[in-house]
DNA sequence: CGTATTTGACCAGCGC
DNA sequence: GCGCTGGTCAAATACG
C-alpha cells in the first residue's frame, strides 16, 4: 500500500516536473519542494493533515534523539492514531511548535496550489499538443500510405479525406488487404494479429485502434470488444466505421478469429474484488490449474448486453489479479472511469507495442533502463490473448507491463520514464520509423499513458482514490468536471485521466 | 419474490 | 481423435 503510494507519487512528480525534471527522486522523502506524495496518504485526511503528520514525525524523530522514553499524547490528530513523543517540551513550547507547524502547513498548501496550477497548465498544453499532433499524423499517414494502399487495394485511392474518419476507413482497407495468418507467420513479433499488422504498417497509435475496433466488432459481435474499441469509438466518435458497408474482404476478415486485448491488474489487496466503480455479476468460477484459489468470472451488469468481462484470480492471499476484457457499451460512473481509461491505455500500449520487433524492443529496453526514474515495464503475454499486466505489487519504481509474444522472450519495457522526454515505454520502433509528427505524437501519448497508468494504481486502491480526491478538491477548489454521462470510457487522452483523479 | 451467487454441465480451442 | 483447459451457460440455491 505504502509502496504504491510512493510510486504513484513518483509518477505525479514526473508529470508535474517533466518540463523541469527532478534530479534525484530519491530525495522526495526528505525535502521536496512540492510533495504530491502527501496526496497518497493512506488516511482519508487532507494533505494538510498529512503534512502535519510528516512534520510531526520528523519532529518526533528529532526529539527522540537523546531524549528519555517519556511519551505524551500530542494534541494533533494525525488520523493514524499515532502517538508522538514530545519529550522535554513544555506546553508553551508545544504550542509554539504547533503554530510553526501550522505555518509550515500553510506554506506547503500554497506551494501545492501553485504546483497544481502548474500541472493543470502543463496538462492543457499536452492536450492541445496531442490533438494537434494527431491531426498532423493523420495527414502525414494519408500522404505516405496512399501509394501503398493503392497497391494493396484499389479502393483505397478513393479515400482521400484528411479527416480522422476518412483515415480510419482507409486504414481499415489496408488492414483487410494485409491480414496475415497468425499461425503461419514466422515473424510473430511483428505480425501477430490483424490489428498488429495494421499497426506495423501505419505507425499510428490511434488508427490501429480503429482498425481493431472494426474487425473486433465484426468478429466478436457479442463478445467483449477490444478495449481500444471503446477508446476509439467514444473518444473519436468513429461510429462511421460501423456504417461502412462490408466488402467481400471484410466478410473474409470476419471469419478470422480475433485476439482480444486484455488488461490485467495485479495489486496487493485483501479484498475479494477491486472496487473499480462498475457493477459486476459473477457468472462462473473455475479452479485454475496449479492454483488453489479459484478463478471467478464476472460480467458488467451496469447495462444490458454490456460485453465487458473480468476475471479475478488470487495468486496468494495478498495479491489480487483482475483481468479486464472488452469495453463498456454504456456510460460509466466517475468512479469507474479510472480503471476503464487505464485499461484502455494499457491495451493501446499492448497492441501498439506488438508492432515492435524484438530488436527494437531490446534496444528500447536498454535505452530506457538507462533513464532515471525509468520504471521498467516488463512485458509478458498469455496466449492466445495478448495481455498487458499492470503490476502494482512491485517496488515503488516498478510497475510492470507484461506482454510476451509467443516466440519472444520476456523483455522489459519502461512504462514511464521521467526526465522530461520519455514517460511511457513505447518501443523505439516508433521513434525510429515515424515521421517527426508521429514522433511528437508518440511523446504526447507517452505522457498520456503515464497518467493512465497512474490512474490504474489509483483505481486499485479505493482508499487512496478517495484520499486523493479529497486532497485535490480541497486544495485546488475545482469542481469535478467529470461526468458519468459523457461516456468517456477509456479514452487514452490525458485530460480524462486527470479528471478521473478529482472525481473519486 | 426478485436478485445475486453457486456449481455442475456444456462447448470450443488447443496440444499431443 | 482424444483429452485437457478455459470460458460460459443455466438450473439450483441463497439472500435481502
Amino acid at each position: 500500500m505504502e509502496n504504491r503510494h510512493h510510486r504513484e507519487l513518483t509518477f505525479l512528480s514526473s508529470a508535474g516536473d517533466f518540463l523541469n525534471p527532478p534530479s534525484d527522486h530519491t530525495t522526495r522523502n526528505t525535502d521536496p519542494p512540492i510533495k504530491e506524495m502527501d496526496f497518497f496518504s493512506s488516511s482519508p485526511s487532507s494533505p494538510a493533515t498529512h503534512h502535519h503528520h510528516n512534520h510531526v514525525g520528523l519532529q518526533d524523530h528529532t526529539h527522540r534523539q537523546g531524549s528519555p522514553p517519556h511519551v505524551s499524547h500530542h494534541p494533533v490528530n494525525t488520523g493514524l492514531n499515532l502517538t508522538c513523543a514530545s519529550t522535554g517540551f513544555t506546553k508553551e513550547e508545544n504550542d509554539e511548535n504547533h503554530e510553526a507547524e501550522l505555518s509550515s502547513i500553510e506554506s506547503q498548501l500554497r506551494r501545492l496550489q501553485e504546483e497544481n496550477r502548474k500541472l493543470r497548465t502543463v496538462l492543457d498544453q499536452i492536450t492541445r499538443s496531442y490533438t494537434q499532433l494527431q491531426a498532423q499524423l493523420f495527414i502525414t499517414l494519408q500522404k505516405q500510405k496512399l501509394p501503398q494502399n493503392t497497391e494493396a487495394n484499389g479502393t483505397v485511392s478513393e479515400q482521400k479525406n484528411v479527416d480522422p474518419a476518412g483515415v480510419c476507413r482507409k486504414l481499415e482497407v489496408v488492414n483487410e488487404a494485409s491480414v496475415c495468418d497468425e499461425k503461419t507467420d514466422g515473424e510473430v513479433s511483428v505480425c501477430r494479429s490483424n490489428n498488429v499488422e495494421v499497426l506495423s504498417k501505419t505507425d499510428d497509435d490511434e488508427a490501429p485502434q480503429l482498425i481493431k475496433l472494426n474487425l473486433g466488432k465484426q468478429a466478436c459481435p457479442d463478445a467483449a470488444d477490444d478495449v481500444l474499441d471503446r477508446s476509439s469509438s467514444q473518444s473519436w466518435g468513429s461510429s462511421k466505421l460501423e456504417e461502412q458497408p462490408k466488402t467481400a474482404e471484410q466478410v473474409s476478415a470476419d471469419q478470422i478469429p480475433l485476439r482480444k486485448a486484455r488488461v490485467s491488474v495485479r495489486a496487493r489487496s485483501e479484498a475479494p474484488l477491486i472496487s473499480d466503480g462498475c457493477q459486476w455479476r459473477k457468472y462462473g468460477q473455475k479452479m485454475a490449474k496449479g492454483n488453489p484459489c479459484p478463478r471467478a468470472y464476472y460480467r458488467c451488469t451496469m447495462a444490458v448486453g454490456c460485453p465487458v468481462r473480468k476475471q479475478r484470480c488470487v495468486e496468494d492471499k495478498t495479491v489480487l489479479i483482475t483481468t479486464y476484457e472488452g469495453n463498456h457499451n454504456h456510460p460509466l460512473p466517475p468512479t469507474a472511469t479510472a480503471m476503464a481509461s487505464t485499461t484502455s491505455a494499457a491495451a493501446a500500449m499492448l497492441l501498439s507495442g506488438s508492432t515492435a520487433s524484438k530488436e527494437a524492443l531490446t534496444n528500447s529496453a536498454g535505452y530506457y533502463s538507462s533513464l532515471p526514474y525509468a520504471s521498467m515495464a516488463t512485458l509478458s503475454a498469455s496466449a492466445p490473448f495478448p495481455t498487458i499486466t499492470l503490476d502494482l505489487t512491485q517496488n515503488p519504481n516498478a510497475i510492470h507491463l507484461h506482454r510476451v509474444p509467443p516466440h519472444a522472450t520476456t523483455f522489459p519495457l519502461p512504462l514511464h520514464a521521467s526526465g522530461g522526454h520519455q514517460f511511457l515505454g513505447h518501443p523505439l520502433f516508433f521513434s525510429q520509423k515515424l515521421p517527426p509528427a508521429a514522433s511528437s505524437l508518440l511523446h504526447a501519448r507517452q505522457t498520456s499513458s503515464m497518467v493512465e497508468t497512474v490512474s490504474a494504481a489509483i483505481a486499485s486502491d479505493p482508499n487512496f482514490t478517495s484520499a486523493l480526491a479529497a486532497a485535490i478538491s480541497s486544495i485546488i477548489g475545482i469542481p469535478s468536471n467529470n461526468n458519468g454521462t459523457s461516456g468517456a470510457i477509456g479514452s487514452p487522452q490525458l485530460p480524462q485521466s486527470c479528471t478521473t483523479f478529482s472525481t473519486n
